[in-house]
DNA sequence: AGCACGCCGACT
DNA sequence: GTCGGCGTGCTC
């Protein structure tokens, strides 16, 4: 069809297709390039471009809008390329995308960032080229030796990256170099895109399919091979494995080529039997998941108690798209779970349960495994990217109908949602703190069950203030759970008074009188303990004694965290280490002290007062590799670990019958953490944790240490009695004007001069204050840590009640007040403004 | 975010 | 004088 003839049937067509995309950077709109002509009907929403962008970068974009309207203040470039046939980002996940960047005040590239896997963005990178028409040993440019020295590099090689270039000169900064380079003719700079996904590939082997199409053909074969003895035990086992004779079509398939190797079968023997053309060598992509076994489907029996709640739930679902399930720890509510997951499958729509990355261990993925097989997708933080990608294209192309996964699950590109479930919903591991956008997944799924019409199931046991409040107002259904699963009783509570048995001298260390009976007589029974301390490492810090200074990092204001067993001082915010100080530095005295207590000390000190008693610790460092954790699950649930110390990691989703006792060593420093959320936090962790003591027949016993048992969120705690803490709670939230009451708004101003930081952030609110009111607008303030990366902090909070104002509308005025204090203080220049809506 | 351009100190 | 530091502004 000639271009004439095209265009008569349409004249439209003749107009130039514009695209608006989505680019990973933090830049507040969309990009509008250019398409070619030639590529129009490839065209459609959703899909990857390659974009250049600015004067040397390379960039995967996202079609977020297609439109024939010319851009009117600048002249639209080309794209480059067009990497999809098929969407990857569909209609609703853009809707999300906007919608997140509104509600959390970021960029939407910012938003793209996080939810592509990086495998589905590609990559450019500049490489250095010889100019194809340079003669260098007969030109008459002249160069200098540095810029010789460099073309002699190239001679030998196709092309050079800019890191390659600035290790064979020396030098940090090559730019002028090249740019002269350039301009005298004699070298090229292009870039080069990669693919960063690499879909995964299995050697295989078969029958060359022409040597066995013959009648008779197996036999000639090994007529031929007669005195070749290692290449008959090749086809024998081949044949073995693979029932050519009773059917050809087993042969397409063929045999993984190590399997060969692995029967200790001779490669060379193989390796003629290819080249003589009688096997084949062919190459497979595989998924990363290997294929799993047809595991047998188990039918699980629900207690009167949950279908109970199965049925109310539903019922639920009737009136409010959300239902908030309070059901104590142990009362069974993964198999509720799992019930309705069945349900909601078998009715063709698709399940998202989202948990948070503690939670989210094998023993739970292999449980639901059993019940939902291949059409389960697991989307985890441990999984290396190509991984994820392969869970991506899984759920877009309906492989996976049920998705697993923490946080970040909520960017999978779902096209038919019919069930979210939030597991421990309360969990403030679900806020994403660092880099933007700072969301909390909770929120994002309400959003997205939303946008696709279907239900959110939230459950805990200790629901959060937020989501009892709304379930108290009707928002959402409740339904509660108050027995525990095959009639386990709850565990024994006890306050340790650490403050009376200090005066009487009853503590060992760290340890009470009272834990460490208890803990005695535990190893007496041969049963478990777990030892909960929400902190790391050895102790939070050193001091000396004499003048008790404390060694500081230099970049953050904080001090350095003792860490003993690589034997130095760290920086938990910039990764700083300093070996550790025999001596005072400030009063050269030797008389350094560790001052609080970690998990790395209770540990050691444990295994000193008990020496016969296999102890493990569980946190952070020492869970780090990909299999680490399962290690010690296995081996605290095969009975080689008698006690197990661990930070939070240890609070959720390990079922053991043999843990009979949970010792809470320092409750007071949960509690008196400078946070409006301090109470519902050690209410939330203690609970959960003391979950852990008892399951079965037997009744566990939980022992906190305090200074102050009279304290009322303990008295909460060992009463069990969540409701009476909300009650509580939500008075003071009401009192002192926090969520659920107000909404938050934690705007971050970060400077490098301090002095600029705070007069900038001054003026900000004095910006804020005039059209939002003095109540609405707090601080500004420098926080607890102060310095982070040689960065200065000043924080602004802004409270807004409940109704009183159009959020999406203040929100706009905040970011617009902020940007117009970037572009007319000369103090906040060099000022970065971050915001935080609702901080956790 | 990257990357270019421009203006400034400390060295062959 | 240049090299290389860093501050500033722009990217369809």
């Amino acid at each position: 069809m000639s271009q004439l003839e095209f265009n008569t049937d349409n004249p439209s067509e003749r107009e130039t297709l514009f695209v608006d995309l989505l680019l990973p950077v933090p830049i507040p709109k969309l990009f509008t390039y250019r398409v070619p002509h030639a590529r129009v009907e490839e065209v459609q929403l959703g899909i990857r471009v390659i974009v250049p962008f600015g004067n040397r970068r390379v960039l995967t974009g996202v079609v977020g809008h297609v439109h024939h309207e010319a851009p009117k203040k600048y002249e639209a470039r080309y794209l480059l390329d067009i990497l999809d046939e098929t969407p990857v980002v569909t209609t609703v996940q853009l809707q999300l995308f906007r919608w997140m960047a509104d509600y959390y005040m970021c960029y939407i590239g910012e938003v793209l960032n996080i939810a592509l896997p990086s495998g589905l963005k590609l990559s450019s990178e500049s490489r250095v080229q010889l100019h194809p028409y340079l003669e260098l040993d007969s030109t008459d440019i002249d160069f200098s030796d540095q810029e010789y020295n460099l073309l002699l590099a190239l001679k030998g090689k196709e092309h050079l990256s800019y890191e390659e270039v600035s290790s064979i000169l020396g030098i940090k900064s090559i730019y002028g170099i090249l740019k002269v380079l350039v301009e005298k003719g004699a070298i090229l700079i292009f870039e080069e895109v990669k693919e960063k996904y690499k879909p995964k590939k299995e050697t295989r082997i078969r029958f060359f399919s022409e040597a066995i199409s013959r009648p008779n053909a197996l036999e000639d074969i090994f007529k031929q091979l007669q005195s070749r003895p290692k290449q008959i035990d090749v086809l024998l086992w081949y044949l073995q494995q693979v029932p050519v004779y009773e059917s050809p079509r087993f042969n397409d398939k063929g045999i993984e080529q190590s399997q060969f190797k692995k029967n200790g079968l001779s490669s060379s023997a193989l390796q003629t039997l290819i080249k003589n053309g009688i096997l084949e060598r062919f190459e497979v992509e595989v998924s990363r998941f290997g294929t799993l076994p047809n595991q047998e489907y188990q039918e699980i029996q629900l207690s009167p108690a949950q279908s109970k709640a199965k049925q109310q739930i539903l019922q639920g679902f009737d009136t409010t798209s959300t239902v908030l399930l309070h059901g104590i720890t142990g009362s069974g509510k993964t198999e509720v779970y799992i019930d309705l997951i069945k349900n909601a499958l078998s009715s063709g729509g698709q399940v998202l349960y989202l948990l948070p990355e503690i939670a989210l261990t094998t023993q739970i993925v292999h449980r639901l495994r059993k019940v939902f097989g291949e059409q389960m997708g697991v989307y985890h933080s441990k999984f290396s990217d190509n991984e994820r990608v392969e869970i991506w294209q899984g759920v877009l192309s309906g492989a996976f109908s049920f998705v697993v996964g923490v946080r970040s699950s909520v960017f999978l590109p779902f096209d038919n949602l019919s069930l979210i479930i939030v597991d421990e919903e309360h969990e403030s591991s679900y806020k994403q703190y660092d880099p933007a956008p700072r969301y909390h997944a909770r929120d994002v799924a309400l959003y997205l069950a939303h946008l696709h019409f279907s239900k959110v199931l939230l459950g805990s046991a200790t629901p959060s203030l937020e989501s009892y409040s709304n379930a108290m107002e009707g928002k959402y259904t409740l339904v509660t759970m108050e027995q525990r699963y095959g009639g386990a009783s709850l565990p024994q509570m006890i306050l340790a008074d650490t403050l009376r048995e200090k005066q009487r001298k009853l503590m060992k260390g760290d340890f009470s009188f009272v834990l460490l009976e208890a803990l005695n007589r535990t190893l007496q029974e041969k049963k478990q303990a777990i030892i909960f301390q929400n902190r790391r490492g050895y102790s939070p810090h050193l001091t000396c004694e004499t003048c008790s200074w404390i060694p500081k990092c230099e970049n953050c204001a904080v001090s350095l965290t003792y860490h003993m067993y690589k034997k130095e001082m760290r920086c938990h915010y910039c990764g700083y280490r300093l070996p550790v100080p025999n001596t005072c530095e400030a009063c050269g005295a030797a008389t350094m002290k560790t001052v609080g207590i970690g998990t790395e000390k209770l540990e050691e000190s444990l295994q000193l007062m008990l020496p016969s008693t296999n102890i493990q610790r569980m946190d952070l460092d020492t869970t780090r590799k990909k299999y680490a954790y399962d290690k010690i699950i296995e081996g605290f649930e095969k009975g080689e670990i008698d006690i197990l110390v661990g930070t939070q990691m240890v609070s959720k989703g390990l079922d053991f019958d043999g843990v009979v006792l949970v010792g809470v060593i320092d409750a007071d420093r949960m509690l008196h953490f400078p946070d409006f959320r301090s109470f519902e936090r050690t209410f939330q962790l203690i609970t959960q944790v003391s979950g852990r003591a008892g399951r079965r027949e037997e009744q566990g016993k939980v022992v906190i240490q305090t200074s102050n048992p009279q304290q009322e969120v303990l008295q909460k705690i060992i009463d069990n009695d969540y409701i009476g803490f909300y009650q509580s709670e939500i008075r003071d939230r009401e009192q002192y004007r926090y969520p659920p009451f107000t909404r938050l708004i934690r705007i971050t101003i970060k400077h490098k001069d301090k002095r600029m930081g705070e007069i900038s952030a001054q003026k900000l609110c004095n910006l804020l204050v005039e059209p939002l009111g003095k109540k609405r607008v707090l601080g500004p303030e420098a926080p607890g840590i102060n310095k982070i990366r040689n960065l200065y902090l000043v924080e602004i909070l802004i409270k807004l009640e409940k109704g009183s104002v159009p959020l999406q509308k203040v929100k706009k005025l905040i970011q617009d007040r902020s940007l117009s204090l970037l572009k007319d203080a000369p103090e906040a220049k060099a000022a970065r403004i971050i915001f935080d809506v609702d901080p956790y």
